[in-house]
RNA sequence: AGGGGAGUGGCUCAACGGUAGAGCAGCGGUCUCCAAAACCGCUGGUUGCGUGUUCGAAUCGCGUCUCCCCUG
């Protein structure tokens, strides 16, 4: 039996892209990009956005599809990439889920319930005003009481953690702990990931984030300034873009190429984490094309 | 050439007589609605080299090498 989907995952500048376009254009399916910053209009250079020629070659889902002032989480990527998924499938292609962000290839791979809860905002502020006023303690303190037993698997430094287990449970009445999700996937699935050494990578990245300031990285930041954007949109948290919009403000780019390229290669050691855990990953050679070939024949 | 200063883990520095600490880098990990976020853990040094003083030297003396500054 063959696959329903393929995965094709790994860390930031590792190839994943060209090999994702490879493999589509053979099979005549699409691919479902996984990646929390390509969803923003405007944010072109420093997500490494597929080209024009690239995206007008193989049709690619879930870029460009909000604004920069806009957010988005995980379950807004679940609810948009699911009927996609399922669409490309019932037309007998094979969807190529394709991206650098875990948390959203895990949220279309299995069926979490994150709690039950959305984002309450108020509930959010709350406890982070909390933090601010009598420290994290005074938060952990209290999820302590509510849910001790999220407090096993939550480190009490992980404010953002504390508070979503917080969150749960007062907009629920439920303990974040008592979800017992299923780790089953929904499709039967092949992972591929770029196989590189850890130099070539970060060799990569570094290459990658000179090209892009020399792209116009300051001036594609600059000009989501002038639109109203800052640093509390989502947007700005991006890698390449904080850096940026510091460096404006600053009206100092001394350290921005080694900061961004820093930030990058330890964003990309976390995504080597992270991906380690999805079962049956295949490590690839992408410029290996005979082993390319043999992923084809599987699907064709 | 003369005078002064400095040489400590990959980098920046601390300890200034009691057998070396930190930050950063590097490495490993966590991850159930902000995930390019947030968070946790770990490995590295016979203190440039030699010699002397001392119970004991990164720390003091002498020699030597290297670098920096000033004077010529």
């Amino acid at each position: 039996m063959r696959p329903q989907i393929i995965i094709i995952c790994g860390p930031t500048a590792s190839g994943k892209s060209s090999l994702a376009i490879k493999l589509a254009r053979a099979l005549d399916t699409e691919i479902i990009s996984a990646d929390s910053l390509a969803i923003y209009k405007r944010l072109d250079i420093g997500t490494a956005k597929p080209t024009k020629d690239e995206l007008s070659l193989v049709k690619h889902h879930l870029v460009d599809v909000c604004e920069p002032t806009d957010n988005f989480s995980v379950s807004d990527f679940e609810n948009l990439a699911l009927p996609i998924i399922n669409d490309l499938i019932s037309r007998g292609k094979t969807p190529i889920i394709c991206g650098g962000t875990g948390f959203y290839i895990n949220s279309v791979l299995y069926k979490l319930s994150y709690g039950g809860s959305a984002s309450n905002l108020e509930i959010r502020d709350k406890y982070f005003n909390l933090a601010k006023e009598e420290g994290a303690d005074a938060v952990y303190n209290e999820l302590l009481k509510v849910d001790p037993k999220s407090c096993e698997k939550i480190h009490k430094n992980d404010l953002v953690r504390v508070v979503r287990a917080l969150e749960i449970y007062y907009s629920t009445g439920k303990q974040k702990s008592a979800q017992n999700d299923l780790l089953t996937p929904r499709y039967t699935y092949l992972a591929l990931t770029p196989e590189l050494s850890r130099e070539t990578l970060y060799d990569r990245i570094n290459k990658r984030v000179d090209v892009m300031l020399e792209n116009g990285l300051v001036e594609e930041v600059k000009s989501l300034i002038n639109s109203g954007i800052d640093k509390s949109h989502q947007c700005m948290q991006g890698i390449g873009y904080k850096e940026t919009y510091d460096a404006i403000v600053a009206n100092d780019y001394s350290t921005l190429a080694d900061l961004i390229k820093l930030n990058s290669r330890h964003y990309a050691k976390r995504q080597i984490t992270f991906f380690k855990k999805l079962e049956n990953i295949q490590r690839i050679d992408v410029n290996n094309q005979d082993k390319i070939n043999e992923i084809i024949n599987i699907f064709k």
